[in-house]
DNA sequence: TAAAAAATACCGAGTACTCGGTATATGAGA
DNA sequence: TCTCATATACCGAGTACTCGGTATTTTTTA
């Protein structure tokens, strides 16, 4: 690509109100373009058949081929492809798992529409760019850090403690084992979460946590 | 408001990207003008105070005083606020809690853009607008494709269908019912998958198959 | 066509969880 | 200092799940 054509991208969200908005974002840059939108993965695998990006930008969490699955076949069929994960997880295992795939770069969906625009830019010219999360060390230290999730959902911290082994797959009598207390304390504090987090049974409890982003 | 002034619009959400880009669609129209902008709760809670929307519009997911709870603030505060949420969950029960605070409206964030200016203009004039649910092809259609996971698990297409409907929190009688088999027919299914799975209990299946995105 | 795999169904004993509460003690906040 | 929130503990009846298997029928594969 010389410097005088615009850098070619391809959007795929199965959120059209974040694509359609993201796709008017990019446009105010005069060297983008957007040449395709996808809303599931199977659609962006063929549409890349027909038009290939500089950069293709992807969401991980979406229907019909998930992100990460839609990723993998299209750096098998594609190996030049260079792929932006944007998501709205916020971890580093993520970020290791992506470079393996051969992904180039990660953003989280908080992040600045200047740096987007700058990530998209340095991936297209062969670079890459992963956002580091701050640091979350241990499974405890994210959970010691993660005070908004708290608040959010107006959990205590002996709640979260106990949500945290749940997604560990402990059981009940485990839990207050490792505690050191009764089990129906475990069950009380379960029963809370539960009426709280408005979920239905330890299941619930244990989606809610994964879907955000607990284990 | 007459009809020469402009929808005054608030937007609330975490993911700058989201409404920045939501920002640029909404302004693409002559009658919206978008007054102010909070990343969580408690700076919409603020911004409220000084600078009144005739239609507000948030997500539920967020922190520092997550949607839900700051529509609740802002109603009891302001019982004329007219809120329309905007989420990533798409689900029936959701729009029966919302009406319930006095939210009027709310949409998915897959919705179609011109939906979204139509639900913002009925809002803005008194109107209401809940969007209902497809049924669950979607997510039928995300496993159906997904043959890479049967595949890389060796797992068959009756135990994924079981699996899929343990991630959406049935008990196993209601896994029966829905496909038509007897429980003990579920439970074989459960067991043969924590087997092959090398996982422990339901919880540990249902842990797995989030891990790996399947909800 | 036969073998293998998948889907189905069953069982009993035991463990785990759920649901509806109630109750007391401690620490934090107003 | 008082109120409120949190943490703890308890209960009984009922439902759900687990763990070992076994077994038959149907569908798929070689």
């Amino acid at each position: 690509m010389d410097n005088t054509s615009s850098i070619k991208i391809i959007l795929v969200d199965d959120h059209k109100l974040f694509i359609d908005g993201l796709c008017g974002l990019l446009c105010t840059q005069p060297d983008f373009e957007v040449i395709g939108k996808a809303s599931n993965g199977k659609e962006a695998l063929h549409l890349i058949n027909k038009t290939f990006p500089d950069v293709l930008i992807i969401d991980l969490n979406m229907p019909i081929l998930d992100g990460q699955a839609a990723s993998e076949k299209m750096i098998s069929l594609f190996p030049s492809i260079k792929i932006l994960v944007l998501s709205m997880y916020n971890n580093n295992s993520l970020n290791t798992s992506l470079k393996t795939l051969g992904i180039k770069g990660y953003l989280p969906k908080d992040t600045d529409t200047e740096l987007l625009f700058c990530v998209v830019r340095d991936i297209a010219q062969g670079k890459s760019y992963f956002k580091q999360t701050e640091s979350f060390l241990t499974f405890q230290n994210k959970f010691n850090a993660d005070d908004d999730f708290l608040k959010k959902h107006n959990l205590t911290i002996r709640e979260l403690e106990i949500l945290k082994l749940i997604c560990k797959n402990f059981s009940s009598q485990q839990i207050a084992n490792t505690l050191f207390i009764s089990l129906f304390t475990v069950d009380t504090h379960r029963k809370n979460m539960i009426q709280k987090l408005n979920v239905d049974k330890k299941t619930g409890l244990l989606n809610f946590a994964l879907k955000h982003n607990l284990a």
